[in-house]
DNA sequence: CGTTTAAAGCAAATAATTTGCGTTAGAGGA
DNA sequence: TCCTCTAACGCAAATTATTTGCTTTAAACG
């Protein structure tokens, strides 16, 4: 909710105290869930756990799934991991590869469920992309060539596809479905570059 | 005398009183989401307002979401109104941009929202997408020029950014967005189809 | 029709959430 | 450093929601 960085608003108070219990909390509720399961996860039982009373967290959080969906992001590593080598055609199916593992492992099959869960549609948006979105331009910008699209077309292309299905299906994902994803896209915008290469192969997709 | 294991053969009643109160709860839901909005339906209210007790929501629906979820999913056109023509080129634009249409309204987002709330990960999937299937498959049947692609290659191309969106972010789409989609996807998959034919002019609007 | 039993009703028990008010401890200024 | 202000917490009572054991009703089938 706070942040931690930059000069202090005033009326916040993101430091001391506040943290010790936001910190306990969502440790609580870590502890929960790896011991009762996510069904298994109250308010009361994550107070009890945390030291800390109801109130606390029904007034910091209004509720459980928003309390779940906020721990289920942050134990998310948002950062991206990928070194990359500044050419796209590399960079980019690697990311993609990468983020298809985090994100359809049990863990993050679970995250995304309760991220979703806990959404209550008041707040702008659900916040899932906005650890994506970071990653993305940083290969870009290290690309060596020019590049001629924008971040939200590759969500488009890679990460919509890849999203989609972990939400809405049930079946295992292709192992390289969102690298390919990615293949396709960076060979089809290198056709669009200006050359008319028609002739050249495409990369079916699945 | 009792039998063993499965007394009634259909083990499923479906009709007479079960229907009657399913309808009854669910137009309740219905009325008080007008009135007083999502957040102010709650199970006693429903119960109250169908003429059932609390517990008979309880037993049949887990909770407030999943029966909110269960309304969203009914009160939502799942035919396709369009009539295909035959050409693929025209038939999925067609069906994309009313796609969107009808996903994009407030109507439509609240029923995402409230679909996804109420998905809790213990049935199979949650089932947005069973709605669409049918839909494409029947343009792509009614296609006179054969079909390279198969169903999920549309919601990859078309579907899957759409709902994106829709999901996680909040600015207002660009109207012909999932049109667009369409038109590329068909496209590609018509110079992948062995004809070489990338001078033609293609029907993108501005 | 009679039998069977899934689903509904009822009510008591339990659990959760909300709320009013007093207390504590950080942030910012003197 | 100390003082002040107040956001955030604790506590407990009130309210509301959910579960549960048992009874009753009526749909499906012979």
């Amino acid at each position: 909710m706070q942040n931690t960085r930059g000069p202090l608003k005033s009326g916040q108070r993101p430091g001391g105290r506040s943290l010790r219990v936001q910190e306990a909390v969502h440790a609580a509720v870590v502890a929960l869930i790896d011991e009762l399961g996510r069904e298994g996860v109250t308010v009361p039982r994550v107070a009890a756990r945390a030291g800390v009373t109801p109130s606390t967290i029904y007034r910091r959080w209004s509720d459980i799934a928003t309390l779940v969906s906020d721990v289920a992001r942050r134990n998310l590593r948002t950062d991206c991991p990928v070194k990359p080598c500044g050419r796209l055609s590399e960079d980019l199916p690697a990311w993609a590869e990468m983020y298809q593992d985090e994100m359809d492992s049990t863990p993050g099959r679970a995250m995304v469920r309760d991220v979703l869960r806990g959404w209550d549609g008041r707040q702008k948006a659900c916040p899932l992309l906005d650890a994506v979105r970071p990653s993305i331009a940083l290969i870009c910008d290290a690309s060596v060539e020019p590049v001629n699209f924008d971040v939200e077309a590759v969500i488009d292309a890679v990460v919509a596809p890849l999203l989609t299905r972990i939400i809405f299906t049930d079946a295992p994902l292709p192992s390289t479905l969102a690298r390919d994803a990615a293949v396709a896209f960076v060979e089809r915008h290198s056709l669009n570059a200006g050359r008319s290469g028609c002739s050249q192969r495409h990369g079916v997709r699945t």
